[in-house]
DNA sequence: TATTGTTATACTCTATAACTATA
DNA sequence: TATAGTTATAGAGTATAACAATA
């Protein structure tokens, strides 16, 4: 069997990934961003400050990505209680149901991925994986398991 | 230790070695689709159809990314020999070097997040992800060996 | 007629800079 | 003054449809 070197092996399963999630939310008409988006509220009503810094992004980059994303009835504008320059930005029924359509999707997806595994190996690369993640969140200074789709 | 599961320790390495491509592309302001441009034409001189299928896009799109990275110095278009409608494209001495750095910086990355893994577990991983890939360009026609960034 | 590539058009996504309302 | 968010602007990236040149 031919082998690839760690880093290419790294490298093709997250241009694989990203497809899927890609495909994914296509079939909502929706996108690789504004379904991280979609993620992040599934358990938080962040300001606009607050989803620039996780999603890495210019807070006027998020400003439009959530005018589209309310656009498509997907998210709304809350007003802050305590400050009345901030908004909080909150899902939708419609965006909770996009939002949980495509993870099913995706986790359907990376199933039929790793159907060729046996336990042992899934468990393994998990275990891996994990502790890795945790490194680097570490090393970073951000927390994990607040982060990403979910 | 808390613990991922298997999707969100898939989704989570994903985005984070994409991060890593482009932050590693922005130093030559590059983008993630140019660098893989750029990977496809290290060992190839494919034309803009065969790119859109590589790529996964439109030929329009390519023909709108080679024009851009032609416009950096990155790549050129060399008239087909044997039809006169098709262009290879190829790149430059500056593209050939940017994807040089651009690769080397990545595997620096690769090498750091790894870090904290022993060499069984690297080992266990690369070997682990390998057969996934495998399997998963066997069911879809793909010559692994044939693709993305490399 | 069919294929290769380009162009016109429209939209998403992104950053920078300037602006407003509020703190 | 400083901060939260929006808007104006510019550019990359993408797809669809129409096109010219060649097969």
């Amino acid at each position: 069997m031919p082998e690839l070197n760690t880093t290419d092996a790294l490298a093709q399963i997250s241009f694989l990934i990203q497809d899927m999630v890609e495909r994914r939310a296509a079939e909502h008409e929706g996108s690789l961003i504004q379904t991280r988006l979609l993620g992040i509220l599934r358990d938080r009503k962040p300001t606009i400050n607050e989803l620039a810094a996780l999603l890495g992004l210019d807070k006027s980059s998020v400003s439009g990505l959530v005018d589209r994303a309310a656009k498509r009835g997907w998210v709304r504008r809350v007003p802050s209680m305590v400050d009345r320059r901030s908004v909080r930005v909150a899902l939708t029924d419609a965006g909770r149901s996009v939002v949980d359509s495509v993870a099913a999707g995706f986790a359907q997806d990376i199933e039929q991925l790793l159907a060729p595994l046996s336990d042992g190996d899934r468990d393994a690369i998990t275990d891996v994986l994990t502790r890795v993640l945790i490194a680097h969140a570490r090393e970073h200074g951000v927390d994990l398991f607040a982060n990403l789709v979910r």
